[in-house]
DNA sequence: CCCGCAATGACTCAGTCCAC
DNA sequence: GTGGACTGAGTCATTGCGGG
């Protein structure tokens, strides 16, 4: 891709021009711009100013604080919006998770918190990856057993991981289950530490996980990214590749680094 | 393709209103 | 009184379109 300057981009009609460096004078600063300063910032007349801010806080592009002054309008927000629910994770993630795949020839899984499960909603993996069980894309596992369920947990309040594991009685599936709070919030102390989790054959017997958190522009938890494989396959050195590309697919949904948790 | 006309946009100036 | 926000009127430039 082309490397955009500094200069405004040319467009055929004037007046959006100069409307998208109004805009842009107005991004540039996190309190309501006076009209002066506005023209003078843009190098158009104050009355030119005027005329397109007028026209912009009547369709909403931008809100008249109180005469005179003016900032980034809610109509702003709204097609962002819009453009933001383009962006699912699944999109995000589809050729960073093949990508691992191809890397670890292990099997890689995108999945969401539903409640108190994890849902996997896309998986790369190959026929002959010797894994064998492999949850189906739709599949559920609970929170407190699965290395992205783990994640998920390390980022709620004390009171509701709490309130999880009375609900749920932390049910285990096996004698490496997690089914006690006080070992289950030492483990969360450890992801929160770390930036990952680990599950270590507590969902089944065999298969090992590692997970990295997938964040959005706002900072928000919203996916784990964790590779599962049988118990004596699974590599550390890995962890950097997962991490990375779950660093990745949040950068794509628009998360900065040190812009949130 | 060029020309003329109409519509639209950009700009300036003069003036009013209002807060300090 | 002064400065800034805002409006209306007038002028000039640009654009779109149809006719020759």
């Amino acid at each position: 891709m082309k490397m955009e300057t500094l200069e405004p981009a040319k467009t055929s009609i004037q007046v959006i021009e100069r409307m998208v460096a109004l805009l842009d004078v107005l991004a540039s600063y996190s309190d309501p711009v006076s009209l002066k300063e506005l023209s003078k910032v843009s190098g158009l007349h104050p009355s030119t100013a005027h005329r397109i801010l007028n026209d912009m806080v009547v369709t909403r592009f931008v809100d008249r604080v109180e005469p005179g002054t003016y900032r980034l309008g809610m109509r702003l927000l709204e097609l962002g919006n819009v453009v933001k629910s383009r962006l699912s994770v699944r999109e995000a993630a589809v050729d960073l998770m093949r990508a691992l795949h191809n890397k670890t020839r292990q099997t890689v899984n995108l999945s969401v918190r539903q409640g108190d499960e994890i849902v996997y909603i896309d998986r790369a993996f190959s026929e002959r990856s010797g894994m064998q069980v492999v949850r189906a894309i739709g599949g559920r596992g609970p929170l407190h057993l699965t290395s992205t369920g783990k994640l998920f947990l390390s980022v709620d309040e004390p009171k509701a991981i709490r309130a999880y594991a009375t609900r749920t009685g932390l049910a285990g599936h096996n004698k490496n289950s997690i089914t006690d709070l006080a070992r289950l919030e030492r483990e969360l102390t450890l992801v929160r530490s770390r930036g990952y989790a680990r599950d270590n054959e507590e969902l089944e017997l065999g298969v090992r996980c590692m997970a990295a958190g997938i964040h959005d522009d706002s900072g928000k938890l919203v996916a784990g990214l964790s590779i599962s494989a049988p118990a004596d396959r699974l590599q550390d050195e890995w962890l950097e590749d997962l991490v990375n590309t779950a660093a990745q697919i949040s950068a794509t949904l628009g998360h900065r680094v040190g812009a949130g948790v």
